[in-house]
DNA sequence: TAGATTGTTAATCGATTAACAATC
DNA sequence: TAGATTGTTAATCGATTAACAATC
């Protein structure tokens, strides 16, 4: 069958029960009880329950949930027992930053490649790794059985290679331009789109002011 | 009389909306009604007029919105028209790509230094700027009018640091430390949790697949 | 004026929270 | 068994959408 519709709302706050259960488990807490977690993360004890039986049923009752199995179940609903093989597209300074940060390949998200379409930065080395042509990119992709595209261009060119990772079957497309991207269906799109989170933390410095 | 209480829902949306205008403007479209920005949004057209309405009446009966108004408007509400004295903290990847990333002082966000604890790096040149200590890091924050802390040290200094920015009495903080921080009420903080994103593109990869 | 489109109230929908029976 | 806590249904709350009177 296949699975039920589970909501953004629901989805959104998955990243961060995995995050306290990997804390938890860290400092030694073999179970705990919703309530527990409730006052941990300040949410309702029923809505984290609602949650977790959104994908089955991981407590016990009277008991509480085991801080390892659940840990480990988030983790396979989050997909996070697969390895990912991702390239960069955009040697500007997000691209390279995320490039070389090592948490992500921790977590199972390799960087292959990076690429860039200035010929004053093609072949030049960038942690570890050489700056590659646009021209090479069809072959790559295809070669190293690549499933993650990260966008690091500029907005006026993210689409265009959005399309072109559509064309090449990538499913996954990490996008740090500040557009919004049209893809298939089958293409899932992640906005990381930092202008706007700053504008937003703009916005709440002026809040609670008073007016007139 | 204080502000009324916006929800998060529709700030969230605010950025969505000054963007769109930017791009209708730049390309000359000089009004448009709330049922043309619904088509190009994907937004239900009552919403995107009760959104503004949260702020004043912005509009005109029979008319729609001026391109240029609203955008003047919505600059206003993201308080856009004021300028941002910025400090980064933690020159790793992330913190060398944003002092660096021109963007934002476009927009007013001006970065005006960076610091670290790690003596290595501590004096190095970073993009016109050199990485100062953290010893350093009270007085320049008093002399310098800085508003906006931007944390880009790992997990485990987060907190300590947030706090001693609420000790400067710092009221924004942008944390891109995968941790939640705790601030006094009055400490706006926005937090861009690369992990969680990327968790939350691995668990769309596998959507959509039949289980069982 | 007639037509168009806003601003706003009323209806609907979905997400959160409360309550409690099931059960470990 | 008695106590605790889940899983789940029912109640509430808030956000989205529809409808329409106001008005340019």
């Amino acid at each position: 069958m296949a699975d039920k519709y589970i909501s953004e709302a629901v989805i959104r706050r998955l990243p961060r029960y995995y995050r306290k259960l990997e804390e938890l488990q860290a400092a030694g807490v073999e179970r705990i009880s919703s309530q527990e977690l409730s006052r941990e993360m300040g949410l309702n004890a029923s809505q984290i329950r609602r949650d977790f039986n959104c994908f089955g049923g991981f407590g016990q009752q009277g008991y509480g949930y085991s801080v390892e199995k659940l840990r480990l179940e988030l983790q396979h609903i989050l997909n996070l027992d697969n390895t990912y093989q991702c390239v960069v597209v955009g040697a500007g300074n997000i691209g390279h930053a995320l490039l070389a940060y090592n948490e992500f390949q921790k977590k199972g998200f390799y960087m292959k490649a990076i690429f860039d379409v200035n010929p004053e930065i093609i072949g030049i080395e960038m942690n570890g790794f050489t700056v590659r042509s646009m021209f090479e990119f069809d072959e790559f992709v295809k070669n190293n059985d690549i499933n993650v595209g990260i966008i690091c261009t500029p907005e006026d060119t993210a689409q265009q290679l959005c399309d072109k990772l559509a064309e090449l079957k990538i499913s996954a497309v990490w996008n740090f331009a500040p557009v919004e991207l049209n893809g298939p269906a089958w293409m899932k799109i992640e906005n990381v789109n930092l202008s706007d989170s700053l504008y937003i933390l703009a916005y709440k410095t002026g809040e609670g002011e008073t007016v007139e």
